[in-house]
DNA sequence: ACCAATCACTTGACTAGTAAACTGAAAAAG
DNA sequence: CTTTTTCAGTTTACTAGTCAAGTGATTGGT
């Protein structure tokens, strides 16, 4: 009892490093008033629309209850447009949407790079990215049964 | 424009790796009668009990209102027990807590080592937690400022 | 032509988290 | 002795997410 393996230490310094740089995130977003949860939404948007909302679900690995709350707000903000079309609807960003991400995107990506890159040389940067992209599809395979 | 670099790769791979994990221990775990978040923090409770509720805020890394609310639940549930002592509580197991954390441990211990087991090998595994301990660290030091 | 199934999305009830404003009691200051 | 500060914790108002039940229009079966 109270042992821990190898794996759940990996576990929880992936957690909490989630949890803090989400922090951080925010709080480097709060002068562009969006969070860093509806960036990565808009940042969906910005890369596949038009994009129906349930694949949108998919791209950002939401449910189909948490897309919808999502973009009701994205939609009151003025972000973006639902296009009903049959019984999908097509999202898309509006002109102002478009605007907010073109000023927040390049900032965003410097904010994270930046992170990452003073305390990861280009070498370890590629290992951590192979071994992160083995757990994660091993992880989103489980997710399926 | 539109282009990314290794360092938000490897956020995006962080990210939906914690989402997906956290999805697949709380179906784990439901059969317990608990939540992932729950076992976290009850987990804290079992190692350092009597802990302050402030101190526990820390080792969890939730805010003060976050944990409030949290151990609220818990009580509730019937699993800690606060001690007013001065103004600082005191936050340790109940029996029923203690017989929880018994019960489930060694399970989540398993179920998170095998996902990982199965992936990595162990240098694979020793790699990455040192790579993962740079990040997080490095990111906790900014929390700081 | 009608009833049932299905599809895409919404809603209700919940957990979980934040920041910021609020308590209430103790210690420190005058 | 009052008044003020401070400290630990709570509460309010919000975002964000889940699951599961509900909606409402279209399509298929008989």
């Amino acid at each position: 009892m109270r042992r821990n393996t190898l794996g759940t230490l990996i576990w929880l310094r992936i957690a909490r490093f989630t949890h803090q740089s989400n922090l951080l995130s925010n709080d480097f977003l709060k002068p562009f008033g969006i969070t860093a949860a509806q960036f990565d939404v808009l940042n969906q948007i910005a890369t596949y629309q038009p994009i129906k909302q349930s694949e949108l679900a998919v791209k950002a690995t939401l449910s189909e209850g948490g897309i919808s709350r999502m973009l009701t707000r994205l939609e009151q903000d003025g972000y973006i447009q639902r296009k009903q079309e049959w019984k999908t609807k097509w999202i898309s960003l509006t002109s102002s949407g478009e605007a907010k991400m073109q000023e927040v995107f390049q900032h965003q990506l410097t904010f994270q790079t930046t992170m990452v890159d003073e305390c990861l040389t280009e070498e370890e940067q590629k290992t951590l990215y192979k071994l992160m992209t083995k757990l994660q599809k091993n992880t989103e395979n489980k997710l399926g049964c």
